[in-house]
DNA sequence: TGTTTCACG
DNA sequence: GACGTACGTGAAACAC
C-alpha cells in the first residue's frame, strides 16, 4: 500500500492506550508470568484488544492509519496552570506500574505506532491529530470512552468505546452533555469534574450547566451575561467565581498544537511482522495467544516452555484453546459404529465434555434431540436423534430425518459411560443435562461444571454463561442458538434445524466446554477456591436437579378463583380511580399515573429518575396518601391486586406441569455474586407471604393427600453471622441466652428496659440492625424509617458506640476488598468486588455490597451445606425436599413422619456449619408444619 | 430492549 | 449541599 498524501478516503484509527492499560487492569484477574512472577495481565489483556481492534477491524470500515497514544509520565502543562489538576490520584497499583513501558513494547511488537509526548496528556496528542486528520479530509475514530475526549466530535470524527462496543458520534455527545461537541468545553469548564479535580462552579453540574450554555449561547456571554440570572445563587456563583471557571476551561480544552514527531504515513497500518511479534509474546510467556495469533498470521506457533502444572486428571491433555475453533471440523456421528468409536475415545482419554441438545428450555418438559461430545480441543462430535425434516403430515407431526441413530439404542450404547466412576463428564450448566439424562433413564456421574467452575474462581466479576465464558478466556463468540432457531413467532425447535446446520452449532458448545475446563479446572488450587468448589458447587447439583424434578403441588382451582376474585375488586378500583381522576386512563402505567397526579391534580412531589419521569413508586404514593389523598391509596390497592394477579395467580396456574400436576422451578447455582441461589421459571423464592391478600397466595401450594408440608428456617441468620464475624460480645451474649435480639440492642442504644418496651423503639432498633448488614447509610435509615436524616444519622452513630466491633468490621471488610480486589466468605467463598476502587457514586455501592457480602455470602454457604447433606441424612424417611428460599427449606411429609423428620432435619441445618467453621454463636431453626405453605409457616 | 415497580429473604 | 445510596434476587407491564 502505497501512501501519497494523507487526506479524503483515509481512516485514521486513535487508541487511547493508557485508557486501554486500566480497562484491562481493572477487568482481568491478576496474572503472573510463570517463570519469574512478573505481574502481566494488564498486558496480556492489552494485547488481546490490540490484537481484537486489528482483527475486528477487516471490512470495508477498516483503518488505514493507527496510532495508540499513551500519557507520559511525569507532570503536564496542566498542573503549572493549576496546581491541584489530578493532585488527589493516588498512585498507580504496584502491581500495574511497572507493566507500563512494556505495554510500550507491545504496541510495537505489533507493528502499530506508538506516540506520546512529555508535558502532554494522551488526550491533547489524539484531540491534534483528529483535528489535523479532520482537516485533511480524512475520517477519524477515537477509541477511547474518556468524555474529556468528546469536545473533538463531529466533522468526520467520531468515538468508538470498546468496551461497551458503541460509537459515540454527536447525538450520543449531545446525550451526554446536553449540549453538542462544540460546547462541551463550556459544559465542562461549568461543571468541573471531581475525578480530575476541576473546580468550575460549585453548585453547578452538568445538567444546569448545559441548561444555562443552551440559554446564553456560550461561555464567555453566560459570564458576560451573569448578572441577568434569576436564582440569587446560581447568579452570585457565576460572578464570583468567573476566574476558578475560566482556569477549569483551560484545564478541560484539549489542546490542538501538541509537537507529535511522527508523519500520518507513520502510523498507515501495516500486518505484525512475525519474526517480532512472536518473540515478544514467547517472552512475556503468552501461550493461549501467541497460538491464536500465529495461526491467524498462518506460520507455527513459537515453543514456550511448559510450566509445572496438572493440566487435568490425564495430565496430558492439550492446552485450552490453543487450536483456532472451526464448527466445519466437527464429526456427525450417523450410526452405531461411530458412536462406538468414540465411546472408545473417552475411555481412553478418561473425561468427556457432554452437553445435550433439545426441543426447548424447560427441563421438564422437552425432548432430547441430540448430544454432543468432546475430548480433545478442535475434536468434537454431534450424535442427532431425533431431527425431523419434510413438510410433515395434517397432524402437523413430521418425517424423522435418516440416517439418526434411534434414541434408545444410542443411550443404551451410551449409558454405561456416561454412569461409570471412572469417567469425568464435563458440562456447562450440568444440573440442565443432568435432568434431561434422568428423564431418559440415565444417571450422569461423575461430573464437573465449567460454569460453576468460573462461578467459584471469578464470582462477582460476570456472569457464568457459555457466551460470556467464551467469548473472555477463548476470545470466540459462539454462533449464536439465535441464528440457528431464528426468533419470535417464526423461532423453530433444535429437532427442526438441519443436522449439518445443528452439528456446528452443538458440537462447538461441547468443544468450548471442553477448553474452558481446561483452562479454569487447574486454576482452583492456585485461588484457593479447590474446597469452595468442592464442597459448596459441585455437590450441590444432584441435589437441586433431584429437588427440582419433585416440584411442589399446586392447587390450580385456589388459584383461578383468587384471579377472578381480584379482577372484580380491580374493576371496582379501577373505575373508583377514573372518577377521582376526572378521566380514564391507564393505570397500570407509571407515566400516566405520575402526569394525572403531579400535572392535573397538581399534588407536591415532583420529578426524578433520569428518564425525567415522575417516580410513583410505593414510597411516594404512600406519601401522598397519608396526606389524606384518596386516589393515591387506591392505586396502592390496585396495584397490590394486580402485581398478584399477574405474577402469581394468573402466571402460575401456567406452570403447572401436566404430566406432574407439579410446578417445577429452576435453581439458578451461580445467579447471585453471594452464594445464594437464584429460583426462575417460576421464581417460587418471592411467593407473597408479608401482606394478608398476599399470604392466601401461599394456600395454593399444598401437599399431596395424606402429606404435609414441613417448613424449617433459621432464625436471624445474618444478624448471628455479623455477631461472629464482627466478634460483638454482647450481641453474641444475647443470642447465647435466647433473647429477643432487637429488643435487647434497642435496651442498650437507648436505655430502656426490654419489659414492656414500646415497639417503635423496637422497630427502629431492628430497621437499623438490618441496615448494618445492608451497610448502613444515614440517607437509607432515614428513608426506611422515616425520619429526617439528622436523626438518623444520630442513631448510626450511638449503634456505632455500643457496638464498636460493627465499625471496625465495616472498615476492615472495605480495606480487605481495596486490597484483594475481593471478599471472602467464612467459607472461603470469593466475591470479587471489581468496582471498590471506582469513583463517585459507583463507589459507595460497591462499599456497601462488599460490606454484606460475607454476611449474606456466610449465610448462603450455610444453608448449601446443609441441604447437600440432607438426602443422605433423611434417606431412611419418606420425606422430599421441595424447595428453598434463602434460610427456610421446605419438604413434603407423609404425615407419620413428620416429628422425626423434623428433629432429624433440624439437627443438620443446626449443625450445617461445623466441623470447617465453629460459630460462636447458636444456629437454631423454627418448624411449622401444615396442609399449605401458608399453615407451615 | 430498557425502565419501573414490587414480590421475597 | 454536587451526585445518589440501604444488600441480594426475578417477573410483569409499559414505553420506546
Amino acid at each position: 500500500m502505497s501512501q501519497t498524501t494523507f487526506g479524503k478516503g483515509h481512516h485514521l484509527h486513535l487508541i487511547d492506550g493508557s485508557g486501554f492499560i486500566f480497562r484491562a487492569y481493572h477487568a482481568l484477574p491478576p496474572l503472573t508470568r510463570k517463570s519469574d512472577g512478573l505481574p502481566v495481565g494488564a498486558i496480556s489483556g492489552f494485547c488481546n484488544m490490540l490484537f481484537k481492534m486489528v482483527e475486528d477491524q477487516k471490512g470495508s470500515d477498516a483503518p488505514t492509519h493507527l496510532a495508540v497514544v499513551f500519557d507520559h509520565k511525569g507532570k503536564t502543562f496542566r498542573s503549572d496552570i493549576y496546581p491541584e489538576y489530578k493532585a488527589h490520584r493516588p498512585p498507580a497499583p504496584e502491581d500495574l506500574a511497572p507493566q507500563f513501558p512494556i505495554t510500550r513494547d507491545a504496541t510495537r511488537a505489533f507493528n502499530l505506532a506508538c506516540i506520546e509526548a512529555e508535558g502532554f496528556e494522551a488526550d491533547d496528542i489524539i484531540a491534534t491529530l483528529a483535528d489535523q486528520a479532520r482537516t485533511a479530509g480524512a475520517r477519524v475514530t477515537i477509541v477511547s470512552s474518556d468524555k474529556d475526549l468528546m469536545q473533538m466530535v463531529g466533522g468526520g470524527v467520531e468515538m468508538y468505546d470498546a468496551m461497551k462496543n458503541r460509537r459515540i458520534g454527536v447525538e450520543q455527545v449531545e446525550e451526554k452533555f446536553g449540549v453538542g461537541p462544540d460546547r462541551v468545553i463550556d459544559v465542562q469548564s461549568l461543571a468541573g469534574d471531581s475525578v480530575d479535580n476541576i473546580p468550575g462552579a460549585p453548585g453547578i453540574g452538568i445538567k444546569t450547566a448545559a441548561l444555562l450554555i443552551n440559554e446564553y449561547g456560550d461561555l464567555d456571554t453566560l459570564l458576560e451575561r451573569a448578572g441577568e440570572i434569576k436564582q440569587p445563587k446560581r447568579r452570585e456563583t457565576l460572578i464570583e467565581k468567573a476566574d476558578q471557571i475560566r482556569i477549569s476551561r483551560e484545564l478541560v480544552t484539549l489542546k490542538l498544537d501538541t509537537p507529535i514527531d511522527l508523519s500520518f504515513d507513520d502510523m498507515a497500518v501495516n500486518a505484525p511482522d512475525p519474526d517480532v511479534l512472536l518473540p515478544f509474546l514467547a517472552e512475556m510467556e503468552f501461550r493461549t495467544m501467541s497460538a491464536r495469533i500465529a495461526a491467524k498470521l498462518g506460520v507455527d506457533a513459537p515453543a514456550i516452555a511448559e510450566p509445572v502444572s496438572d493440566t487435568g486428571p490425564s495430565g496430558t491433555a492439550t492446552p485450552a484453546a490453543q487450536l483456532p475453533i472451526d464448527p466445519e471440523k466437527y464429526e456427525t456421528v450417523r450410526d452405531v459404529d461411530r458412536l462406538n468409536a468414540w465411546v472408545q475415545k473417552i475411555y481412553d482419554r478418561g473425561y468427556v465434555a457432554v452437553d445435550t441438545e433439545t426441543t426447548g428450555l424447560n427441563e421438564m418438559i422437552v425432548d432430547l434431540v441430540g448430544i454432543c461430545l468432546s475430548v480433545e480441543p478442535g475434536e468434537a462430535c454431534y450424535i442427532p436423534l431425533i431431527h425431523k425434516e419434510g413438510e410433515g403430515d395434517l397432524f402437523g407431526g413430521s418425517n424423522l430425518a435418516p440416517n439418526q441413530i434411534p434414541l434408545d439404542q444410542a443411550l443404551d450404547i451410551l449409558r454405561p459411560v456416561l454412569q461409570d466412576e471412572s469417567i469425568l463428564k464435563i458440562g456447562q450448566n450440568m444440573k440442565y443435562d443432568a435432568k434431561i439424562f434422568k428423564r431418559n433413564g440415565i444417571d450422569i456421574a461423575p461430573i464437573d461444571d465449567t460454569m460453576l467452575l468460573s462461578y467459584a474462581l471469578h464470582g462477582g466479576l460476570h456472569n457464568h454463561g457459555m457466551d460470556a465464558l467464551a467469548e473472555r478466556y477463548l476470545d470466540h463468540k459462539p454462533i449464536s442458538i439465535k441464528s440457528i432457531l431464528g426468533t419470535g413467532k417464526s423461532a423453530i425447535t433444535f429437532d427442526l434445524v438441519p443436522i449439518d446446520e445443528a452439528t456446528k452449532y452443538a458440537a462447538e458448545d461441547a468443544d468450548i466446554t471442553l477448553r474452558l475446563w481446561q483452562m479454569f479446572k487447574p486454576q482452583l488450587h492456585a485461588a484457593k477456591v479447590t474446597k469452595v468448589y468442592e464442597t459448596l458447587e459441585r455437590p450441590l447439583i444432584p441435589v437441586l436437579a433431584k429437588m427440582e424434578m419433585n416440584g411442589i403441588k399446586v392447587d390450580r382451582d385456589h388459584l383461578s378463583r383468587m384471579s377472578n376474585s381480584f379482577a372484580q375488586s380491580m374493576a371496582g378500583l379501577e373505575s373508583e380511580i377514573h372518577e377521582l381522576a376526572g378521566r380514564s386512563f391507564n393505570v397500570g402505567s407509571p407515566k400516566q399515573l405520575g402526569e394525572i397526579l403531579f400535572d392535573e391534580l397538581g399534588l407536591e412531589g415532583g420529578k426524578k429518575g433520569k428518564t425525567g419521569a415522575y417516580s410513583t413508586g410505593v414510597d411516594i404514593l404512600e406519601d401522598l396518601a397519608a396526606e389524606g389523598h384518596d386516589l393515591p391509596a387506591r392505586v396502592l390497592d390496585w396495584r397490590q391486586m394486580s402485581k398478584l394477579k399477574s405474577t402469581y395467580t394468573d402466571a402460575l396456574q401456567t406452570h403447572i406441569n401436566p404430566d406432574t400436576g407439579r410446578v417445577h422451578t429452576s435453581y439458578v447455582i451461580s445467579g447471585a455474586s453471594t452464594g445464594r441461589l437464584a429460583s426462575t421459571d417460576p421464581n417460587l423464592q418471592n411467593i407473597p407471604i408479608r401482606s394478608e391478600a398476599g399470604r392466601k397466595i401461599r394456600e395454593a401450594f399444598v401437599a399431596e393427600e395424606g402429606n404435609v408440608l414441613l417448613a424449617l428456617d433459621y432464625s436471624q441468620i445474618e444478624l448471628r453471622i455479623l455477631a461472629h464475624i464482627a466478634k460483638i460480645d454482647n450481641l453474641k451474649q444475647a443470642f447465647l441466652d435466647g433473647h429477643d435480639i432487637h429488643a435487647m440492642t434497642a435496651s442498650e442504644m437507648f436505655h430502656v428496659p426490654i419489659e414492656g418496651m414500646d415497639p417503635m423503639i423496637r422497630r427502629q432498633a431492628k430497621a437499623i440492625n438490618f441496615g448494618v448488614i445492608y451497610g448502613i447509610s444515614g440517607f437509607g435509615l432515614a428513608r426506611n424509617l422515616r425520619i429526617p436524616r439528622k436523626e438518623a444519622q444520630a442513631f448510626i452513630d450511638t449503634y456505632f458506640e455500643r457496638f464498636p466491633g460493627i465499625r471496625k468490621y465495616m472498615d476492615d471488610t472495605v480495606a480487605f476488598a481495596k486490597e484483594h480486589g475481593h471478599v471472602e466468605t467464612l467459607f472461603g467463598r470469593k466475591i470479587h468486588t471489581a468496582e471498590i476502587n471506582a469513583k463517585g457514586p459507583h463507589a459507595g455501592f460497591a462499599k456497601r455490597a462488599a460490606i454484606n457480602a460475607p454476611i449474606q455470602g456466610t449465610a448462603a454457604d450455610v444453608i448449601r451445606r446443609a441441604m447437600i447433606q440432607m438426602p443422605d441424612a433423611i434417606k431412611n424417611f419418606p420425606a422430599k425436599m421441595l424447595l428453598q428460599v434463602h434460610d427456610e427449606l421446605l419438604f413434603e411429609v407423609p404425615k407419620d413422619a413428620v416429628e422425626e423428620t423434623t428433629e432429624t432435619v433440624r439437627k443438620v441445618m443446626e449443625n450445617a456449619a461445623s466441623p470447617v467453621v465453629k460459630l460462636d454463636v447458636p444456629l437454631t431453626v423454627d418448624a411449622g408444619v401444615g396442609n399449605n405453605w401458608a399453615e407451615a409457616h
